[in-house]
DNA sequence: CTAACTGCAAAAACTTTGCACTTTT
DNA sequence: AAAAGTGCAAAGTTTTTGCAGTTAG
């Protein structure tokens, strides 16, 4: 499914690039967290985001991990999906991109098809606003708990 | 602001029909709140909708509110857009369909087009998900937003 | 009559904020 | 040295939950 000798560097370069040129700090918390961001391959909430940096950084705030999260949903390289105040970040598409959510177990996976570009000039156009980002999400089951519930 | 000689009676009708055909009682405060979320333009907040409604019953309280709104989402009849835990509400146009959120007034406008049922299936082909609910939200600056801010 | 619903109040959970201290640039 | 970032703790919000009393069917 995916190329895997290449690739995962890069994304790191680009989170680290994309911060630099707005001129926000590089510090150690923040490239980890950037290093990490770029390495989940799920959905993480920023607590899991944070536990899981807390081996490097024992005193590492959860408050720094809002932050820095801020500033890349910002530079428009992290897609928040938003549950119920229970946010989830993807940081390794910044592409508009559907994701499936299960009501029953919480588990998130990515939507295959990114979200037509075209589509959105259009809404931009017939509403007048100027899009920044997007939020597509489809609740429902998952295939296990489709399953198990009937 | 409303249109009095004809009202909107299906759209309330189609609401209470919806309650009635999963066995949930019709009290005084459920028939007014769906009334209200029938009649209402805009894309109200719980405690908007709460605060409007007071007027007829003083005594109903925000956790009632949210329990019909409950049942309402699950029946497919109202959609949810959650902002950050702040959540507000579409009784109008239950087919999916886009939202433009203004990310510095917050103004919520409905998008045109309904999202394209075909994708859906699709989508649930491919993850093996079943799909109950979407939420597809664009957050951006509003027109107005736009001219006062660059 | 009984199961469902209501209102109240407390609990929960995530995120934000203020501030003093530290670090990057 | 100045501006930005960090960590801690407290505050802020919305939503959920439990329960006793009330009501629809």
């Amino acid at each position: 499914m995916n190329t895997h000798k290449i690739e995962t560097p890069s994304r790191y370069e680009q989170l680290l690039a994309s911060l630099r040129q707005s001129d926000y700090r590089m510090t150690p918390q923040r490239m980890a967290l950037v290093r990490l961001i770029a390495s989940s391959e799920g959905h993480p909430s920023a607590a899991e985001l944070h536990s899981r940096i807390k081996r490097q950084f024992p005193n590492m705030s959860l408050a720094t991990v809002y932050k820095t999260l801020d500033l890349l949903k910002e530079l428009g390289q992290v897609l928040e999906i938003d549950l119920h105040g229970d946010s989830h970040y993807d940081g390794n598409r910044p592409q508009p991109h559907p994701h499936l959510i299960c009501i029953k177990c919480n588990k998130i996976i990515d939507g295959e098809a990114d979200f037509d570009p075209s589509a959105i000039r259009k809404l931009e156009h017939s509403s007048g606003y100027k899009i920044l980002r997007s939020q597509v999400s489809f609740y429902g089951l998952c295939p296990d708990c489709k399953k198990k519930r009937t």
